[in-house]
DNA sequence: ACAAAAATGGAATAAAAATTCCAATATATA
DNA sequence: TATATATTGGAATTTTTATTCCATTTTTGT
């Protein structure tokens, strides 16, 4: 920056920050364009962390944060840091403020907030549910199965539909082959009639039970498809035709229930699977 | 303190500390004492401050904050502030350190246990995160732009995909007409053409971007259909075509992502969509 | 009141962290 | 394409911060 600069900024608010980052980030230089990401990103790590471990945390050198501080005219990276500090020490009568404001009979803001608070609480419970229920050595068996197939079925539909959806995305990520079947113009049977024995069907279903997972995951088993099943009750119909099952409950708010649950077992299970492969 | 002592004491939890902090306050030593009380009365400045800077505001010598800490079991100060500042950060401190633990020192294997408590951390945190960053203002104009189309499109690719096929699944069972634009067939564009102003975008997008994502939602911003948000940072492209735009950012563990607070978030725009709708 | 043990203050030392500096690389400009 | 200019990486240095140590004071038990 050869030098110079910094004319009249170094906002001493965390929000007057921020906006300098934002009007800056277009005109900046690779790294620093990095850092501004980053520390909008993770202000906790910002204001707690110590210059090498940012930097390492942001694929940085730790000088350039010292640059990124002085370019945006502090004197250096303690500066910086405490912008990100002071706003942290504010958040405490913030939030207190912000709950006294949940309950001003000023209607709607309170409404929405508190379906966001009664979902965010269904998930957090959900995930501590699932704690007690899924068994490490179960866990263990399926990771297994799905590590020894060739091809893995993805099988899931309606509501689970989303999960089975993300276990495409993330097993191609991990390079693991695996099909989804989408049951497009109803071609379900169609998508899962080339899978066979070297292969295995990964399917999620919870009540109210959509047929056609029953039905598929029941074929795939009468033709010695491995089947692992993820499913919320020893009465499901995945039961019979799995080889090994994961139960997961989820709780609800409302009519709709959590899915966040179902999606960390799916993402443990494709995790594990790859290294499971990577290791043999 | 004729050296020895601390027994099993040394709580992770600021609440344990505080519990110990309690029951041994009466038999401390004079110095001890009067440090107990200032750090539960300031716990922000234990938090964020030096041991120099704390030991001359609390009125005793620094060493004497390092014997504090090694009274109840710590190493040291440093990881007496630990405490302190992990409580600070948010009220999964268990959390957060679990996951440092967890994640792979390099080549190191990882059960599936812990990839399970691994991807159920990440997700807890990120719920909790929401909190913070979900402001109610703006989710309640998200909610009222909404409900006022008359036709939701429903736009998201890659890792959120799924995400916003759960919105297709939750639209329909609220009777709020929503198209899912899955760009089968790459017809996106197609399947977005027929929006019109009186109907509104829900899009998501998280890094890296889906240029889709990006494209679809700015051309229907061009055509001055109202576009509605979900991202994870001000940078993201989506916030320029957005008229109203909600942050969430996700916590991750090894290379994947929670969707969680996004799926919570989600849920809450849908049924507060509906029951907007259904009040007049 | 006396000895023994504990607690304290404060300087000395060790450890950790931030900052500076310069050579190497990349980018823009003519 | 050549040259100037900006950016970056990384080691060296300085500064800050935590910790240890020991002499002195205070407290405790007899």
């Amino acid at each position: 920056m050869s030098e110079a600069e910094v004319t009249t900024e170094a906002p001493d608010s965390f929000d007057g920050l921020r906006a300098l980052l934002l009007s800056r980030h277009d005109a900046m230089p690779k790294r620093l364009k990095q850092l501004a990401t980053f520390a909008l990103e993770h202000p906790e790590e910002v204001a707690f962390g110590t210059v090498a471990g940012i930097a390492e945390h942001a694929g940085v050198q730790p000088s350039t944060l010292v640059r990124f501080a002085k370019s945006l005219g502090y004197d250096g990276f303690s500066h910086l840091q405490q912008i990100f500090r002071d706003r942290l020490r504010e958040r405490f009568p913030d939030y207190r403020e912000r709950l006294k404001g949940l309950r001003s009979p000023e209607g709607h803001h309170v409404h929405a907030a508190s379906l966001l608070e009664g979902f965010a609480g269904a998930a957090a419970l959900s995930l501590d549910r699932m704690r007690g229920s899924v068994r490490p050595e179960e866990l263990a068996r399926a990771i297994e199965t799905l590590a020894k197939a060739d091809t893995i079925y993805l099988l899931g539909a309606r509501r689970v539909f989303p999960v089975i959806a993300y276990c495409a995305y993330a097993f191609g990520k991990l390079g693991v082959r695996a099909i989804l079947i989408d049951h497009v113009g109803q071609l379900g049977p169609e998508q899962l009639a080339t899978a066979a024995r070297r292969d295995a069907v990964l399917a999620i279903s919870f009540t109210p039970y959509a047929p056609v997972t029953a039905d598929l995951a029941a074929g795939a088993a009468q033709r010695n498809i491995p089947v692992v099943a993820i499913t919320d009750s020893a009465f499901s119909p995945l039961v019979t035709s799995a080889d090994v099952w994961l139960e997961v409950a989820e709780a609800d708010f409302g009519a709709f229930r959590s899915l966040s649950a179902s999606f960390a077992l799916a993402m443990a299970l494709a995790v594990g699977t790859a290294e499971k492969r990577a290791e043999g």
